[in-house]
DNA sequence: AATATATGACTGACCGGTCAGTCACCGTCA
DNA sequence: TGACGGTGACTGACCGGTCAGTCATATATT
């Protein structure tokens, strides 16, 4: 009961490629194309995660088509596993290669000779420009978005950034505590409440900005003004 | 060409249909068995969207299956399109159906007797009881989830529920800057500030409490006391 | 030439949406 | 009262489009 075979030749286009014309002597002349073959493996594989993370934020992970990614990235749909097993791994690598950056950040420096508010303010405002306004606030509401279909994600993401976050930010509260700049010792069983309008602010970013912008950085101001007590005079 | 109309049989779980001895006076004695045809259609439409929500929210909006739906539902596929458009519109109108009822409890009565404080807290408790630990939540997360792709629903859900919800919130918090419970002014500015923990607990419901579960009460009271100071000695 | 890399047409499974057919119900009439 | 025909809610096999993943072929590199 083998299917019958049949038609297997039609489809066979005309396919002439083209063999540009290759002029003698220059066999380095690459002009553009950048190096040897690692190399341009390499920045093809960068050009695939690129575009897959475009993607993947734009539509979600079960509306994105591997030929858009293909399309964006510039390369053949095959060449896509060349460097991925399927693409539920490839999401779960991209997500994971996306969040590593993040993690950086994290390592709080207990605070040197500032204040602690001056360490978390300073810290809230490079999260807001660098995460909350860019594409990697988008790839937090992915994680929100796919983590139930995604444990894998969400236990990394939850290992990798909230625990070490919370910790970080909880020795941060600690310290302000000790320094008697907050006065609220209960802070620092819930280092979440420190960070939610954080969250508040991505989230905002890319469901309501269009119709209600908000000043995340203002709002995270006062926010800590409520922690720390008011800056100055109102 | 109609198949063989053999094993019709099978399929029909008992559900003996019960003649209803339609006794002249009595229209309303229907025991178990629903009732007439109206009756019964809203039944069905009424476990569609019960299957439906359970379905898109463990899922997502693009991976849920129809198929799945109606197994879920007790009904055949066919049936789901005389009651929604198609699954995008089916989406739509579910979204808004389970909003309404979150709309309801916005309309924050100015508080009577009772301290803003209160108010609030009681809000938030109710809040937490039937919304962050329900299928409720599920639904928050849904909207961040498929807003991006979903335009028509995040606006939806912005008329609705956010800016009236901030709206009522920012009325409370004037009343309780005018009562002096509140010292901070600015908070009337972002009444973002006072729902984010909120919005924490939801996401961290459906995504890390198998990890560490959240006293997603306590924290908020933690989070008034901040506000409102402390309730009592710690 | 031999090998590594890239391509994109192709396959097959899957799934949203359709529609001809069925049958329970209801009003009506003898 | 009984029974009969019209109605429409319901069914599920089917169709057609879509898309993840494959692989024979083509190109680049050594």
């Amino acid at each position: 009961m083998s299917k019958t075979p049949k038609s297997e030749v039609l489809a066979k286009p005309a396919q002439s490629r083209r063999v540009t014309t290759r002029a003698a002597g220059a066999p380095k002349a690459t002009p553009k194309p950048p190096a040897n073959r690692a190399e341009r493996a390499a920045e093809r594989r960068a050009a695939i995660v690129e575009a897959a993370l475009d993607e993947f934020i734009a539509r979600g992970f079960a509306a994105t088509r591997l030929d858009d990614i293909a399309k964006r990235a510039g390369v053949a749909k095959g060449t896509i596993y060349l460097h991925f097993k399927d693409k539920e791994s490839m999401f779960e690598d991209l997500i994971r290669t996306a969040i590593v950056p993040l993690v950086g950040r994290m390592h709080a420096p207990p605070p040197p000779g500032a204040t602690v508010r001056d360490a978390i303010e300073g810290f809230a405002l490079a999260f807001m420009q660098e995460i909350a306004s860019t594409r990697r606030g988008d790839i937090v509401r992915l994680i929100v978005a796919e983590g139930p279909r995604f444990p894998a994600i969400a236990d990394f993401y939850y290992r990798e950034v909230v625990s070490r976050g919370l910790a970080g930010m909880r020795a941060l509260i600690e310290a302000g505590i000790a320094r008697g700049e907050i006065r609220h010792q209960n802070l620092a069983r819930f280092p979440q409440i420190m960070v939610a309008p954080a969250l508040i602010a991505v989230i905002w970013q890319s469901l309501f900005a269009r119709h209600a912008p908000l000043d995340a950085i203002e709002m995270f101001r006062v926010h800590l003004d409520l922690i720390f007590g008011e800056r100055r005079a109102a």
